[in-house]
DNA sequence: TTGATATAGTTACATTCGTAACTGTAATTT
DNA sequence: AAATTACAGTTACGAATGTAACTATATCAA
């Protein structure tokens, strides 16, 4: 069958594969260490980094669907990694926030996530590495 | 808390966005026309573009789960737009082969995937876009 | 106020997924 | 040739997913 059509070079396919194989590289730390989802650890992380937030407001930083952050936040909450506090002005709303506990995976994981991101780096080279991500960038407006 | 973590700077959190933007978007497509998922699609665009294969070849094309490439094909199978063939000189395996349905349809998402295409081309630039698809394909060797 | 609409978050359900175990056949070793 | 090992492909099962429906609360409109 004939056509100019090659799946290989399609760039759904492609970027689908470089994607994962990346992911699953970093997986792999979380995944061992923690026995973490990848929902979990993005949840983790945005906590992490930006203190107390609302399920809807992970939502809005992380693109996870709202059923995935609430499991991943009940989850996390099992570990004691998460406590909620209900918002004195509107009682459907949680504060999430981290405990000690929590803080420290995300620490380790944040360690673990600048070495892995070093290793990127190097096998791209810089260079590369800074066109790509200004690249992936780009999509968020398509 | 402090770090020189950003989640969203994070490649693989970058490209994973990335590559669900593009992926979404042409799943629409033969969702949407064929009610296909994501492997069928890919099973079906391999037969397509490389004729007849066995199960085990379509996974090295794929790079998709044995058992996503089994399933797949039997839906396809089930559209009656695959025929399987036991091979003569080995009876464990088939040859797989698209019917003429299912290279009609095989064709009809092909163009609908050369428009796409040139969708995103105009979108990032001809020497962005060739930039990027180097720049993915290095990944296979991480 | 009351009734309608919107939002935060959870849950039920059906679908999809990956791991591991399995079946059947082929190849290799003893 | 019998026993072992390897391989193609499927299936069983538990875990994860997305859609849609739901509960509870808040906001808006009449």
């Amino acid at each position: 069958m004939k056509s100019e059509f090659d799946l290989h070079s399609f760039l759904p396919f492609l970027m689908h594969h470089a994607s994962e194989k990346l992911s699953l590289g970093f997986r792999d730390i979380y995944r061992d260490r923690y026995r973490m989802t990848r929902s979990e650890w993005r949840v983790l992380a945005t906590l992490g980094q930006y203190g107390a937030l609302t399920a809807t407001e992970i939502v809005t930083h992380t693109g996870l669907h709202k059923t995935k952050v609430s499991r991943a936040v009940f989850s996390i909450e099992k570990r004691r990694w998460l406590k909620r506090y209900q918002d004195e002005n509107d009682r459907r709303v949680h504060r999430l926030d981290l405990t000690t506990q929590g803080k420290s995976a995300f620490t380790s994981l944040c360690e673990a996530g600048v070495a892995y991101d070093r290793k990127v780096r190097d096998f791209l080279g810089e260079d590369e590495f800074k066109r790509l991500s200004d690249l992936l960038k780009r999509f968020n407006d398509l």
